[in-house]
DNA sequence: CGAATTGGATACTGATCCGTATCTTACGGA
DNA sequence: TCCGTAAGATACGGATCAGTATCCAATTCG
């Protein structure tokens, strides 16, 4: 309840030029940056449904005001909050090694939950069936089709180089993985652990594509 | 905007001692369904966050009050509403095939999506990290888990009959259905159809059972 | 038929929150 | 050093919503 101590200090102490006064003031990406994280904090703790701008800019350190002049809305700061800090699978190096590859792929899916602190599918179906899914459609848009889609082209590279059955190649077998990941997010806890990724490549993605696995059961 | 038919009629005429006369108040279970009916309706239409109590009873036919005699709060209703539509997968009857029993546990899966309209897990992650999830944790408890702990079963007697390889006979193995079922929902559409129930059975799970699938990559 | 019970309409309170307006104050460049 | 720009505090209007209170009407049961 109370009252919240006027004089609170930031988290952050930057290098200003006088180094023994507190720095109160930040402007730029440094205020930017902490905004960003004020919203995923709020996510992970109060919920989408909870998350206020009031909340965000006291948790960012800053007044609703300042929200105000840089998003004309709720849902355009969220939409640009992940559009910084999520992962951009398109960057990824292809090497050719289809476990690494894969893997590589995987933990970019990984990264989108953790670079949000586990509140990425919170987002996903936080909007779903509402008019204008603009902050789930970010998120799919962004980083888990863009992954699918590559490590289905990667499943077919390798089935060109005969390293795995040629009917592995498909978008099911290259959605086994993220679906992994995104099941784990959302049932034991946010933050998918590094040890479930690599689980994930050598017992579910990287069988489905060996040669003997049998091709059909239906 | 303006102004709704106050006679509006509701949606279910039932059969009344008065043939002629229009049904007006339902009571009890017929009562009870209409409600559970708007919510889901709701949660498909407007989502979660705007889903209100007055938006629910005006989609039921009723009003407030009645609810409010009902239910303490909210939250309470959406969860006695899953209580009552969710599927339980304890009495599915498992008969020793492998397919068949994998196959009718997955269905149950599905249908906690299609009961619900689709809106099963936006349900899971709208109210992830929040301080009471008791509608996030009724769809874990009373579906998910049973489900996944139940294929994990099935995969175990028939790695005990030798149909499988053992090693496949784990919790990871057993979640892969239900994940490529949720991903489906929360990335392509609410409800998922029948189709791709097969095909997760047939080119995800039993492939990853098949005794020539490499028992490890890593 | 008559009484008890339950459904339904409406209005109200208090709280919350969005988005804006206003004013003060710190920072940073010229 | 001075000034422009942007940060931050605060307050407010308007809207929405949860939950309650009150009154009325229909259905069912004795």
């Amino acid at each position: 309840m109370g009252v919240v101590p006027a004089d609170q200090q930031h988290a952050q102490v930057s290098q200003g030029p006088r180094a023994g006064a507190v720095a109160t003031r930040r402007r730029g990406d440094a205020l930017l940056g902490a905004i960003f994280d004020a919203v995923f904090d709020q996510l992970r703790t109060v919920g989408y449904a909870n998350l206020t701008m009031d909340r965000v800019a006291a948790a960012a350190g800053t007044s609703k005001t300042v929200l105000y002049r840089r998003w004309a809305a709720k849902e355009d700061m969220i939409a640009d909050a992940l559009r910084h800090r999520l992962p951009t699978p398109g960057d990824i190096p292809l090497t050719g090694d289809l476990r690494a590859d894969v893997h590589a792929l995987l933990r970019c899916v990984q990264a989108s939950f953790s670079s949000t602190r586990g509140t990425a599918f919170q987002l996903v179906s936080a909007e779903a069936g509402c008019g204008r899914p603009v902050v789930r459609q970010t998120i799919i848009d962004h980083v888990v089709e863009p992954c699918v889609q590559l490590i289905a082209e990667v499943l077919r590279r390798a089935a060109e180089r005969g390293e795995i059955r040629p009917e592995a190649a498909n978008e099911l077998v290259a959605a086994s993985g993220p679906a992994m990941l995104v099941q784990y997010s959302l049932i034991r806890e946010p933050v998918v652990p590094d040890e479930f990724v690599a689980s994930v490549v050598d017992q579910i993605v990287l069988p489905l594509t060996t040669r003997s696995a049998a091709a059909e059961h239906g």
